[in-house]
DNA sequence: TTTAAAATATGATATTTGTCAGCTTTTCAA
DNA sequence: TTGAAAAGCTGACAAATATCATATTTTAAA
């Protein structure tokens, strides 16, 4: 079993602040598991009992609304945690997470980070940071939901995609998303979402390999998302 | 001036975890300001350098969205605390505070605040615990923003002002809110909040004393919220 | 009190978005 | 390899919502 202190989850999350000490802890009772594409990390209502950090892969993390209509509220890719929010409120998760590729990812028991948390105020006080930037990207989120077209939501989450995932060497966005999930992530139908890609491709601002989007004309993309 | 330990922003916030000490030197430190319905407790874009406790009065949270629309976040009641976020992320401020009504409020400046943060866990684990409580908010909104109707979003918000805010003896929700407060809050134009407003009113499902609002049937309402 | 400004209200119309239907292409398991 | 299922695509139309115009009512300042 590979030690915690090594890993690419360490480097980029809040559990950077552990110690030595603590590390060893935690890797001592970390458990390791494979999840396949399109698997459940949780399920909206579930006890998840601990904290997700994601080793490899990208995960959706989404809720259904009572239209039964499902919202795709983030992507988390692999260095972060996942988790966190529902095991500090103690209450069941209000959001599932499912794989978008194959995953790993080790699960750490609520006790064991519970216990950090108390004791670790450089770790708890990173957690409430991170805590604090998600609530401001959520709060912009709202107001791109409630007051922006669909049009300028898919060209706002296509420059997003890019800046999240990069791209490979041929100018791919570098995250596989099917239609649907793109619909779901700017929440509109996806036939909607399929022909305002048409019209951002017929226009020259993207283009498609396979399924996948190149972003051709940035600044026009710019332009339909923030007006300037 | 005031002692905080009477205070009822104490009682309702994570203030009540602080010691006695600690709630002198709070008071030694604070200022209280009068707010008057209208004005700004803070704008956009401006650096806070420290908490408001709301002893009296209710704002409105909103963010200007790129298309020049104003979007109501939040409202917060007297009892709360307001300016964490950006307090904890070490940030200007990306939501802007106006008073709906004349406010009575106290300002703790950043470094007391802090330092209770650091040295006081019991309070600091409460601060996260709301953090995530209102991160949880966020992703409903978010949800709700991006999947239900403008009709939906209506008679939800006519629920959760009645909840949060009461009603009078006559019934009345008790918060006066302008139509285009309404329309700002559920993300559409003001007209067409006026419009479903005269709807509803129309169905008798809710009725107007002034320009405030009755709900005479909550079921119906919750039936167009949530679908049953 | 008077009066101008702001808020509320409603109609007409344009635009955006959703829904349904049907078709083609891709994927994946037998 | 093949054939059924899933995903992607497009058109036609309906529904929801925004916008603009204008009238009425309320508010607040002179």
């Amino acid at each position: 079993m590979n030690k915690c202190s090594q890993c690419i989850v360490r480097q980029f999350s809040s559990l950077k602040h552990l110690t030595k000490e603590e590390l060893l802890r935690v890797s001592a009772c970390k458990t390791s598991k494979i999840i396949k594409k399109g698997d459940f990390l949780f399920e909206e209502g579930e006890h998840i009992n601990g904290v997700f950090c994601i080793k490899d892969g990208v995960c959706k993390v989404s809720k259904m609304s009572e239209n039964g209509k499902n919202q795709i509220i983030n992507l988390i890719n692999h260095g972060n945690i996942i988790g966190e929010r529902s095991l500090i409120s103690n209450e069941v998760s209000n959001l599932s997470a499912i794989a978008l590729n194959d995953m790993t990812v080790c699960f750490i028991p609520k006790d064991e980070i519970m216990k950090d948390l108390e004791m670790n105020t450089a770790f708890s006080f990173d957690v409430l940071k991170t805590m604090a930037n998600s609530l401001k990207s959520a709060d912009n989120l709202i107001v791109d939901m409630a007051q922006k077209s669909v049009k300028q939501r898919l060209a706002e989450s296509l420059l997003n995609l890019k800046e999240k995932f990069g791209t490979t060497n041929q100018g791919v966005i570098d995250i596989h998303l099917s239609r649907e999930d793109i619909a779901n992530i700017i929440g509109t139908a996806t036939e909607s979402a399929i022909r305002l890609l048409s019209e951002l491709k017929k226009k020259d601002i993207i283009e498609f390999k396979g399924k996948d989007i190149v972003i051709k004309n940035e600044q026009e993309l710019e332009k339909i998302a923030y007006g300037f």
